[in-house]
RNA sequence: GCCGACGUAGCUCAAUCGGCAGAGCAACCGCCUUGUAAGUGGUAGGUUACGGGUUCGAUUCCCGUCGUCGGCUCCA
């Protein structure tokens, strides 16, 4: 949408009118309440955002003012003027303001910027002013509030946010804003949020029979329709096609496990926050699996592995359940009930890169397959400060795989970016980063190095001079879970599955009643060919049938009356409302078995 | 888990100031026999999430629990 996107964002004049304007809100909001304590308030994606301390809750009605009185400021026509300052005359200006004050020590200590991450450089201070406000704020803003259209911003919500993103800090009050150069944007953005949410798969997932979830089953413990099923079958299908032809072998694991193996694997050490509590039995504590690797290590332990063996890769799509916390549940995309798409190849580290790259290019070919576009691969690795806590402590095996993955990642030509402090507990990962249709961002498919857990296990394989050696690890979930898979389908496709992955590839929809037989005729040869086709005998009327298959958004549509019956064809309407009269019924049939042998992207 | 908002029929949503809880769609029973997005008549459907409290009387006000949503934290 924009010519100039190699424009970074930081230096563009977007960024500066959304820096003013949260300038603008602390202001209305210090005159509200001036004992209130003001944070930091940078620009974000669509707007901006500030954080404030108050003495009570914000009422939407407070943001009604609040915006009310920013109109008031940009109309005043305040220039912003920066000023460099020493730490001591920043301390004197912010006295009152706890928060200021900490910013400003750290500012001066030159360890961290205003987000607590770390800074090369030691930063000036500085400080903006318009009017009557200042801020510690190292800019750029507008250098006047007439550059900033008083019809294209508007606050959008209150939320809770811990100062410096720590749950252990005292909470926050967080306002939201957008804002734009022009009304029209902001039109355009606000029109577009309303469509993101008619694609949204929590509201689709109902409306399409795909599943949902009962208050007394739980949270996060979805219920798969029977539309959901054949979707996952339908996934399972290919990942088993592609796994077998990959070399994969398939594994079964149960639920449940004695507390011993979570003890060696480590989870309960790194891991138990997310675990569902343990249940005890004649003294024995069991715990219901959150992952399905150590019992993957188990069977590799089952029997001595030679090197000649290798690699090893041991398939499941496997049941596992996370105790999420309540409020981070989303949908399909956040459950405590899921399956993964998992893997665990054991390797030796001469095979690692080779088979590193062999599972992102399994995720590439997915994703060519599915038209995913939109997508980041992040390499995810430790950070010191974890050591020991969220991670295995052992840094110079972090350092190694962290650099194998890189190389593998380079040689294979494959673009990534890299999160620090982002990695599993056991090892480096490259994850796949996906957005839902609001917005928020998820890891969809995940490949991860262990360099820790096969050790703990005594997993081992005798190299070629005879001696005992232990091998990587890879835990792979190309297709993430299920759960989040589908949640992710839906919105991609906006419920507009591919003809395979349709729960229901035909409806058969006769003109009369006289036509019902014909119709069941239809059905019949359809299944018997392997096509998910019903025919709605129903008792309403044509049109109205019509518009039910498409509101379930099936793919195609037979219409059959006295014209077909006669010359044994069908009347197809296809899901996008084109139409071709006079199809073989044969023809049709053989067509749309093509569609679903290829995986056909098309209708 | 934390902050805030919300919870009325399967779905979408009404119900003035505290005064008998309502509509459309869906479902069910009929009539119509129809050519590409809703033919038509009727019937049924509710402990207003749950549990307390205030009140002559609570969907409405208060408290608690559960759940959902927007964020934060966390994550496949």
């Amino acid at each position: 949408m924009d010519q100039n996107n190699q424009e970074r964002y930081e230096d563009s004049e977007l960024y500066r009118i959304r820096h003013s304007l949260s300038h603008i809100m602390a202001q209305a909001v210090l005159e509200m309440f001036p004992e209130a304590k003001y944070t930091i308030g940078p620009p974000v994606e669509n707007g901006f955002y500030y954080d404030f301390d108050l003495p009570r809750t914000l009422t939407p009605e407070d943001l009604e003012k609040i915006e009310k009185r920013m109109r008031q400021i940009v109309a005043g026509k305040y220039d912003f003027v920066r000023k460099v300052v020493s730490a001591d005359e920043a301390r004197r200006i912010f006295a009152n303001q706890p928060y200021k004050l900490e910013l400003i020590n750290d500012l001066e200590r030159g360890e961290t910027d205003e987000h607590g991450q770390p800074l090369d450089e030691k930063p000036e201070i500085s400080i903006y002013t318009h009017g009557n406000f200042v801020d510690l704020c190292r800019g750029p803003h507008v250098q006047n509030t007439s550059q900033i259209n008083p019809s294209a911003f508007k606050l959008m919500s209150v939320a809770g946010a811990y100062w410096r993103g720590d749950e252990k800090n005292p909470q926050l009050q967080r306002i939201y804003g957008t804002a734009w150069r022009t009304k029209e944007e902001l039109e355009r953005y606000l029109q577009m949020l309303e469509e993101a949410k008619k694609r949204d798969h929590r509201k689709l997932g109902r409306d399409l029979e795909i599943f949902i979830f009962d208050d007394e089953v739980g949270p996060g413990l979805p219920l798969w329709l029977p539309r959901g099923g054949v979707i996952i079958e339908e996934l399972e299908k290919l990942a088993k096609e592609m796994e077998e032809q990959a070399g994969y072998q398939r594994v079964r694991t149960p639920h449940l496990t004695k507390e011993d193996l979570f003890l060696r694997s480590g989870h309960l050490p790194y891991y138990a926050e997310s675990m569902y509590p343990p249940m005890e039995l004649e003294g024995v504590r069991y715990y219901v699996k959150p992952m399905n690797c150590p019992f993957h290590h188990k069977i590799y332990a089952a029997k001595p592995r030679s090197y000649r063996d290798l690699p090893v890769r041991l398939a499941e799509y496997g049941t596992c359940y996370r105790y999420e916390k309540s409020g981070e549940l989303f949908g399909l995309m956040r459950v405590r009930s899921m399956q993964m798409n998992d893997a665990h190849i054991y390797c030796s580290e001469e095979q690692f890169e080779q088979e590193f790259l062999a599972v992102v290019e399994l995720y590439l070919r997915y994703f060519a397959l599915f038209g995913i576009e939109k997508y980041v691969m992040r390499l995810s690795t430790h950070h010191k400060r974890g050591l020991g806590k969220k991670y295995v402590d052992n840094e110079r095996l972090w350092l190694k795989t962290e650099e194998m993955v890189r190389n593998a990642m380079r040689h294979g030509g494959v673009p990534f970016v890299e999160a620090a402090d982002e990695a599993a507990f056991y090892g480096p990962k490259i994850d796949v980063q996906i957005w839902s249709a609001i917005g928020r961002e998820f890891t969809l498919a995940t490949n991860q190095v262990d360099f820790a857990v096969p050790e703990r296990f005594n997993l081992t394989f005798v190299n070629r001079h005879g001696e005992e050696e232990t091998p990587l690890c890879i835990h792979r979930a190309p297709l993430s879970t299920h759960e989040r898979m589908v949640g992710f389908l839906l919105e991609h496709y906006a419920g507009n599955f591919p003809v395979w992955l349709s729960p229901e590839q035909v409806r058969i929809i006769p003109i009369t009643d006289s036509h019902n037989e014909y119709a069941r005729q239809l059905e019949q040869e359809m299944r018997a060919a392997g096509i998910r086709a019903e025919a709605d005998l129903g008792q309403d009327r044509m049109n109205a049938k019509i518009r039910s298959a498409q509101l379930l958004k099936i793919p195609y549509m037979a219409v059959v009356g006295d014209q077909e019956v006669n010359s044994r064809t069908i009347a197809l309407r296809r899901r996008d409302g084109s139409r071709q009269n006079d199809v073989p019924v044969q023809a049709f049939i053989e067509q749309v078995k093509e569609r679903i042998r290829t995986r056909s992207a098309e209708l």
